[in-house]
Order: structure tokens, then C-alpha cells, then sequence
DNA sequence: CGAGTGATTGACTGCGTTCAACCGACGTGG
DNA sequence: CCACGTCGGTTGAACGCAGTCAATCACTCG
């Protein structure tokens, strides 16, 4: 774990090597994930600038590398280095833009649910032969829909006959 | 309308009176409310800065005066002000704290769902007699929580039992 | 080969949606 | 002052889709 919902948050964290899953879970144990990052990203630094507390969690989801940096420290940077901070707002520009179309999937269909996470997904997927191989597990991508496992792999199959994705040996490509 | 879903950003706007409502709508007609802003609030800022169209349209619910300033004259303010910029990374991160906290209820029930809406609104609503009197139709808190108008009204009328929330004469307080 | 993890399937259920009315408050115009 | 139109709120009945539960399959790795 690296931090806890509702905790003030004190670092700035960045990921050298590794990938880290930021999420939720309520009193079900049912879980949603907000975020995946990996190499190179930041993430949880929301809090950092609006005094909030952490509105998720963080887990490391492999082995990882993580640098933190203190919020004094992260202050000085941005007061430093204008630019950087003019970066954040082009991240957090980004972040906006992408929660806005995962939350307007709410009053749609699973199949459009999972085609605007494929997405959003597919510019971080490797390419193969035309096609993003999509690196997340079933449960993951119910996970990041607020669907059930079971209704992304019907539907998937259901999307697979109708050619709007494809599926090789359980890997899925879009 | 003031913008278009899918539209390029040309100008930053900022209220001086009135309400708007930033919306997406659906092939089946179906809408869904990100956000609603009014007097002193911008709105439609993040594809300023991440080159992204708008991922959602925006209407005045009311008669309103709106400011506009083109997007290079947004730019050189930004440069010119770095105070400003700093206001927007705080203005971001606490729409990403709140989009975050609006996600995660994807997974929980309507009542849940319900009551992170009203605990996000209640801070812009006036206080009467120690409880906020929400200013929102049922419709718009189904708009905005990804609801049906007859599931809030009946989970609502459940909360008002159990005192979790009161009504007044149609009025909803909490 | 066996254990473990993720994927898949089928049967059943229930909750939120859908549909179709009706209610109630308010404002306007004759 | 009342009739009427409008808009938001409310209710009941029926439906259907995603969820739930339980079991099985498929692939990988030690």
C-alpha cells in the first residue's frame, strides 16, 4: 500500500519503475479502480494542491520504484520552475477530460461503457499487427467500468461476433 | 448554448451572473449533468490547456452574462500571472478530487449515490434552519447521479423515513 | 503433475427502469 | 377570480437486463 483514502497526503509520487493501482472499496468489498499508472507517471497529486484528502487508495500493483518527494519540496519545485507547474495543469487537463468521458458512460450501455475504457486505454496498449493488445485482466476492466466480470465477458463475446474487437487465445485486441 | 460536445476550445468563460449546466446527451435522448456552475465560476477550461475538444456541451439554464476571453489572451494572462496558473492547478485538482468521489459511487446504491451528490452540492447551497436547502430539481439530481427521476423520487422518500434527509413541501433540505 | 489465477458458462434473481397515469403548485390571461 | 396550461413531483404495475451464485474450464508456472 502507499496511501490510504481519506489520509492527508504529504508526497509527491512519482513511479520509476513498476505499476500502480489507485482505487476504491466499499463496504461490500466491492472495488473500482480510478486510475492505473506506470513508469514515468505521477499520481495522487491532486491532494497536494487543494488540501483535500486522498479521495482513493494506492497499491503497487508489481514490484515497484517509486520516488516521493515532500510537499514542501513539490511546493518549492512549482514555485521554481513555472513550467512544471503549467505541466500539471496539462496533466490534470487531461485527467478531467478523461474522467468526463468515463462519467458520462454512466447512463449507457456495457458495451459503450467498455468500448470508452478500451478507449482511453488503447494510447497506453502496445501495438500488434494493427490492432492494441489491451493488458488488463477481465476483472480489471470491470473494475474501471463499474461492471461485473461476468457481464464484460458476455459482452465482450457479444462484441467479438460483431467484429468490434477481437480476441486471441483469452487476449484481447482493439 | 455556449459550446458543442466535440468542439475545438476557443475561449475561456467565466460567469458574471446566471447558471450554466455543462451536459452530455445520449443517442436515446438520455442526458447526463457533469457540472453545474453560476455566478463567479468558469467553466469549460481543461481543452485549453490538453488541446482536447470539449467532452461536453454547454447551456444557460437562465438569462446570464458571460465573460469570454480568446484563448490566446487566456494563454498570455497565464504567463503573465503565474498566481493565476497556480489558481487553475487548485481549481483542477479540486474538480478531480470531486469527479473522483462521484466515479467511485458508480459501484454503491442509489441512496449512496445520492447522498455523495448532495454532499458535493450542499456546500453551494444556503443554509435554512441548520440544513441546506438544495436547489436542485429530482430530475437534475437523477441528471447528475445517473439515476432515473422515479428512483430518486422513491429513494428519497425512503431517506426522508429513515431521517437521513427532509422535505418540506417538495423542498428537499439536508 | 498439481496449484493457482483468470476466463467462462448456465440458471436464477431482483432491482432499477420503463411506461402510463395522475397529482399539486404556480402563473397567466380573459 | 377562475380556467387553463405548464412544470415538477408522485405512484403503481410490469419488465428486462445486469447482477448473483455456483460450478467448470484453460492456461501458466514451479
Amino acid at each position: 500500500m502507499i496511501f490510504w483514502e481519506d489520509e492527508v497526503a504529504h508526497f509527491y509520487h512519482q513511479i520509476q519503475s513498476g505499476t500502480v493501482r489507485v482505487y476504491n472499496i466499499n463496504d461490500e468489498g466491492r472495488e473500482f479502480t480510478q486510475g492505473i499508472f506506470s513508469d514515468g507517471n505521477s499520481f495522487g497529486e491532486p491532494p497536494l494542491f487543494s488540501q483535500d484528502t486522498y479521495a482513493a487508495s494506492a497499491i503497487a500493483m508489481t514490484d515497484a520504484v517509486i520516488y516521493k518527494l515532500n510537499i514542501e519540496g513539490f511546493q518549492r519545485l512549482l514555485k521554481e520552475y513555472p513550467e512544471v507547474q503549467h505541466g500539471f495543469n496539462v496533466l490534470f487537463a487531461k485527467r478531467l477530460y478523461d474522467k468526463a468521458c468515463m462519467a458520462r458512460e454512466i447512463i449507457n450501455s456495457p458495451e459503450s461503457r467498455i468500448l470508452a475504457f478500451l478507449k482511453k486505454t488503447k494510447h497506453a496498449a502496445t501495438k500488434e499487427e494493427g490492432l492494441f493488445r489491451i493488458p488488463y485482466t477481465r476483472q480489471e476492466i470491470a473494475n474501471s467500468t463499474g461492471l461485473r466480470v461476468e457481464t464484460v465477458i458476455r459482452t465482450l463475446k457479444r462484441m467479438v461476433k460483431e467484429n468490434k474487437v477481437e480476441v486471441k487465445g483469452h487476449k484481447l485486441f482493439y
